[in-house]
RNA sequence: GGGGGCGUGGUCUAGUGGUCUAAGAUGCCUGGCUGUCAACCAGGAGGUCGGCGGUUCGAAUCCGCUCGUCCCCGCCA
């Protein structure tokens, strides 16, 4: 039907008759001459149409936008005044002598071009158009290429690929599942995986040794831009293997992600940092790298002061730390007015701030310090005249995670954010982690092996032990996350016992993993990277939705589909299901 | 569950109590034009200002509710 895509001829191919098929990219019409920008997967090449060559000239004329076209011709040297440097093709056009017109388009709901945004809405209803755009094109072509890659790298390495169930077990704990009726069994539901955690680790037990899988993922939990209620993980498991074997090659598999997809070097070793030294100097257990802005503890300069707060809070066992934000001296009232804002929407008390004059401090809190203290507090924070040092007290915790959220926040209005791609290994974060109601719950997951050396603390001190556990950060963001996994019957047992499920439930809910235990698991450990924010992030784009197909809105709707939508009262029944009341949905049945 | 932003011809935006009988760009339609490439020139059509209710002599504009969408917190082992 054609002899090849738009965008790959060039000046070589001069003289040749082509077949090209495409949709109309935009129409310039003379009067007499008409030029038509001809737009496939590969690009654009002009199509000349002149008045001599009737029956196509008057059918080129009568083109619109987007419309589907097939046509013969001869492919010409332009002109060298007629050259259009910013197109590939732009040496050559199509004498066009044949014009077919294989489909009309109707009137665009937006245009196709990546600077004409349209609301989001309207580009997933008419995704189909959407996805012409070359930005888009190239973002699903760049997330083909890593895909591509995963699996060459991995199986070059001895890696197999397996398919793990969609309908599977719910399981407790974790995120809320989606969960799918039986039929056959009525009142009984699958969940859709989370992650496929136990098949793999089940696939070691059954001495595959080496298991990938590119996995789809469902967690029915509340959207942000870098969260779909299904997505995809680069999953992956091996057996009889380090810690440190696995880090070097996931970092070997990194390396070559970027190679391959952006032509980038990257340096390895990645560093590493510990998850309570990442904590202390970043606020954060996945730091932004690109930029300094450390915190620093100033507990000890306080603890004596005259500052009753901040005395107190070190009293109680409470932490007093801060940045030092170079230059920022000059902040309005109105600013730090901000400033203060953010830092209590995240959790902070308050947020004291000193304004470093030549001589002496500008703040609040002024007549609290003694020019002792003062010079103290510059030392601490290496700070001088025109800098803004900004102080957190609270439980230590607390005032970490707000000065972490503030050094984001100084990172992005001081314009510290320097490009490149900076990775980092969170390690030894603790097992364990006191949910809301003050519970003991696992930090990564049950499953998680207990660092060798604190297996004493487990039931003595729980929330002290450490766990055989890694995450992957690039550029602030987790991309990946993974751990050396149990594989004794016994400590799994007392892993659930501590984490509140008695003998008879995690029989019940994990009896076949259990068993499965017991019949000679070998040691493993994996890591599960979260492919659609890995790829945002090599593209470059602001939210996982760019560089998904199809993807959903913040309510989990898919507007192209109207998904999801209500079924016929037949399809219910069926499953021995009956809606309490009728539902506000949109669309019919 | 909570906080915030947005919603104005097909699309993107301006307008924040009367001067709005709603503006601009783009797209669309009509006509002109033989070297354009975001073609150009001239003309034209196209809007219940998301919906409902309220305040007011008067509402795109203020208030309440509601729907949709986006961002954040909670949540996401």
């Amino acid at each position: 039907m054609r002899t090849g895509y738009c965008g790959e001829f060039s000046a070589r191919d001069a003289g040749r008759e082509v077949e090209l098929c495409g949709w109309v990219h935009r129409r310039r019409d003379l009067g007499g001459i008409t030029f038509i920008d001809l737009r496939d997967r590969s690009g654009l090449i002009q199509l000349i149409f002149n008045p001599n060559q009737g029956e196509a000239h008057r059918l080129a004329r009568a083109l619109d936008r987007e419309d589907v076209i097939q046509v013969k011709g001869i492919i010409g040297k332009r002109a060298a005044g007629n050259i259009n440097p910013n197109l590939p093709t732009g040496e050559i056009e199509v004498e066009v002598r044949e014009l077919r017109l294989l489909n009309k388009a109707r009137p665009l709901p937006f245009q196709i071009q990546d600077e004409v945004e349209a609301r989001e809405e309207t580009r997933l209803e008419y995704r189909y158009l959407d996805l012409r755009r070359p930005r888009m094109r190239w973002n699903l072509l760049l997330r083909h290429k890593v895909i591509l890659e995963i699996r060459k790298f991995l199986d070059a390495r001895g890696f197999i690929e397996v398919e793990t169930p969609m309908l599977t077990r719910s399981t407790p704990e974790g995120a809320r599942d989606y969960l799918v009726p039986s039929r056959t069994f009525p009142g009984r539901f699958f969940a859709l995986p989370q992650s496929p955690q136990l098949f793999k680790q089940i696939l070691m037990i059954a001495s595959f040794d080496r298991y990938f899988q590119i996995a789809r993922c469902f967690r029915d939990e509340d959207l942000r831009a870098d969260r779909q209620p299904e997505f995809t993980q680069l999953d992956l498991e091996m057996a009889f293997v380090s810690q440190e074997e696995i880090l070097a090659l996931v970092e070997e598999l990194v390396c070559h992600l970027f190679r391959e997809a952006l032509g980038q070097e990257l340096e390895r070793p990645f560093p590493r940092l510990n998850y309570q030294e990442a904590l202390a100097r970043f606020g954060s257990d996945k730091p932004d790298l690109r930029f300094g802005l450390e915190i620093r503890e100033a507990s000890d300069l306080f603890a004596g002061s005259a500052f009753r707060i901040f005395r107190e809070t070190v009293e109680r066992g409470g932490l007093v730390a801060g940045l030092a934000a170079p230059g920022c001296a000059r902040y309005s009232r109105r600013e730090l007015e901000e400033l203060e804002r953010l830092a209590k929407g995240l959790g902070a008390k308050g947020l004291v701030s000193l304004k470093l004059a030549a001589e002496g401090v500008e703040s609040a809190i002024a007549k609290f310090l003694s020019p002792e203290l003062v010079a103290a507090l510059r030392e601490r924070f290496q700070a001088g005249p025109g800098d803004l040092i900004l102080l957190v007290a609270d439980e230590p915790r607390r005032a970490r995670e707000a000065l972490g959220g503030l050094r984001l926040e100084l990172g992005r209005r001081e314009g510290l954010i320097s490009g490149g791609w900076k990775l980092l290994w969170i390690v030894e974060p603790p097992l364990f982690e006191l949910d809301e109601q003050g519970n003991i719950t696992s930090t990564h997951h049950p499953f998680t092996m207990p660092k060798a050396e604190d297996l004493g603390l487990l039931e003595r001190e729980p929330l002290a032990v450490r766990a055989d556990a890694y995450d992957l950060v690039l550029n602030g963001a987790e991309i990946a996350g993974g751990s050396i996994r149990i594989h004794r019957r016994d400590l799994q047992g007392r892993i659930f016992k501590l984490l509140g499920l008695s003998e008879a439930e995690a029989e019940e809910k994990f009896g076949f993993f259990l068993r499965a235990l017991e019949y000679g698991a070998p040691p493993h450990g994996g890591i599960a990277f979260g492919l659609d924010r890995l790829v945002m992030l090599l593209a470059g784009a602001e939210s996982i939705r760019e560089v998904i197909a199809f993807p959903k809105t913040l309510t989990a709707y898919c507007p192209l589909t109207g998904a999801p939508a209500p079924v016929k009262e037949s399809q219910l029944e069926e499953l021995g299901i009956e809606l309490r009341k009728e539902s506000p949905a949109r669309g019919a049945a």
